[in-house]
DNA sequence: ACGCAAATTGCATCCGGATGCAAAAAAACT
DNA sequence: AGTTTTTTTGCATCCGGATGCAATTTGCGT
């Protein structure tokens, strides 16, 4: 009954060679002839002998998991989050440990949990203090942060360009003869939506339209839903609304026709961000901008294995080209 | 600069004692005098001491990971799904594996990467074949499925009761005086589906009202779209549509309001399935079912503990009651 | 204070592979 | 064949804790 699994001690004994040997036959650069390679793969075979991934973990040092840690966005893109992780992974021989956090909390406490996991290397889109940022270091775990901001030598930064996109976007609206423009910040603020922030002030003074309206809202479908009916009628004035997130945006949608009675894209148009499924739904079809997610784990977890193999020196600090991507509730 | 953590032989010199005083200390049951337990949590304060799972996981022949393998849904309840398991993990001292597979394909090859990892115990949402079943059965690997089934001996099942929850809802029409029904089954089918059209059917029958009609939908918001515009008006001719999910009720729902123009609940009664956050939305306001994840998670994994203890030698095989959310666009 | 049981402590070994080192074997070169 | 160089191979030890066993200490009873 109780089959215990195999041991490179087993196999060994059944091909007639010592440990080493299987060990070197299993090693990827491990010198052994190709006779004794033969019998160790025939043993293991017969044995069905794989071997064991903690063992190698402690004599190596490494232990072939990467750690990430992901904030929860029921309706953002975290499900698009995780399965570009998840791919990326798929192609290293590395498996995902996992953490997620609530997005309004500091990912401290997720981070210290993979340091205690040993994860070789840990991939972010928390928040994060700098100290236990600094302790990555002082540990020697590479940190990589994906859309978020801490200041440490020895962590590295992988973002979208939020700033450049929310430019391009206020060009657009300028192409398109938009003059007012309303901007839905998140209650919950952070590098991103400052960015985002930043950026879209910034095109419209190129541009030579007005400053937008900075307007605070409660970051969720529910949240700009309200923040809309506060406005009333009023905001008929403005010819844009642009979101810091997707689900505000949503919910601002369904106050402005819902509630106000305004048509969508002619009497005012809506941007959302980060393309979350719904927004494609016919009834929405909305304008949004879509964030390169899969190259940016992808470069996220290759910084990662640099640091690990202490091929850098410097902090790399890289932006990815985000896409507008047109619908009818802004055609832009 | 390469500052090495530090082990419990660095910890047992300097409090002058023992490393297995160390490890005894940091052991639940451990017999350690108060005097010696100072000593040592004085001096593991001091370096910074913590038990280093990875070897505890080789003396101890545990891993400490729980290896979760879960079906991508973009749209439905996968994040819910995953921050259920998380947090009933969290108040364990088990650490989270994810894998995550394409819903359409087997997930033995992620199983099999779990088994690899040395997860102690793998809880899947994943179809699986007998064959990968029963090599976690042969491992010692406790399995648990959800909302799965694999008919081999050994393996624990954990499953929303599909089939109730219709019954019941068919009742909830028959006491509206809805008397035909069609049912928006998955295209990509499996023991769900047809546990849930089983269930409608059923309760059709006990309330006297007509069978159901089936119809095969692409499992998609476009895909409940589509399949609902192939009817054209015709559609009009049933009291309620009730779909397998909630992506396909949503395109369902758009099509018949903004392409064919009937109102909702009025003409023709909505429910979803799965209670996707979309659905709650001011626009779609969707009646739809909802499953305890996090209590069928909880379970599955207080299951797999008692099978790794050997306090189990039946197979479990537990249904948790879903709920029915009603909102407007079907008020039951 | 003495005897015996119970609790504590250290020693040695195990978990399963990886690897430096030196001995042994094979290959290459005079 | 004799010698040098290159590969193979095995031995021994390490990675960092956990634990059975025996030795030691402490506690309790009289």
């Amino acid at each position: 009954m109780n089959k215990l699994r195999p041991t490179s001690y087993d196999v060994a004994r059944l091909a007639g060679v010592s440990q080493s040997a299987v060990s070197r036959t299993f090693s990827p650069g491990g010198s052994a002839s190709s006779k004794v390679r033969d019998k160790v793969l025939a043993a293991a075979e017969e044995l069905g002998f794989r071997p064991n991934p903690i063992a190698q973990s402690l004599s190596l040092g490494r232990s072939k998991m990467v750690g990430l840690v992901i904030t929860q966005f029921t309706q953002k893109n975290f499900p698009v989050a995780l399965q570009s992780a998840v791919e990326v992974l798929g192609r290293t021989s590395e498996s995902l440990l996992l953490q997620i956090t609530n997005p309004e909390s500091m990912g401290d406490e997720a981070i210290a949990k993979m340091m205690a996991d040993r994860a070789d290397m840990i991939i972010s889109t928390t928040e994060i203090s700098p100290k236990t940022a600094q302790l990555c270091v002082d540990e020697n775990v590479p940190l990589v942060l994906i859309n978020r901001r801490v200041d440490v030598s020895g962590i590295d930064h992988v973002a979208s360009n939020h700033r450049g996109v929310m430019r391009k976007l206020a060009h657009r609206f300028a192409a398109k003869g938009a003059k007012r423009l309303l901007f839905l910040e998140a209650s919950h603020k952070g590098w991103v939506n400052d960015e985002r922030k930043t950026g879209l002030i910034e095109g419209c003074r190129e541009a030579g339209l007005p400053d937008p309206v900075i307007q605070m809202s409660k970051y969720s479908y529910l949240g700009g839903f309200e923040t809309v009916l506060e406005y009333g009628k009023t905001i008929g004035d403005f010819d844009a609304l642009v979101s810091a997130n997707d689900p505000m945006a949503l919910g601002a949608m369904d106050a402005l026709r819902l509630r106000l009675g305004l048509r969508i894209p002619s009497d005012i148009m809506v941007v959302g961000h980060d393309n979350s499924p719904i927004g494609r739904m016919f009834s929405y079809n909305m304008t949004t901008v879509e964030q390169q997610m899969e190259q940016i784990f992808s470069k996220a977890i290759e910084l990662g294995f640099e640091r690990l193999k202490n091929r850098k020196a410097d902090d790399t600090n890289l932006f990815f080209e985000s896409q507008i991507i047109s619908r009818s509730s802004a055609p832009l």
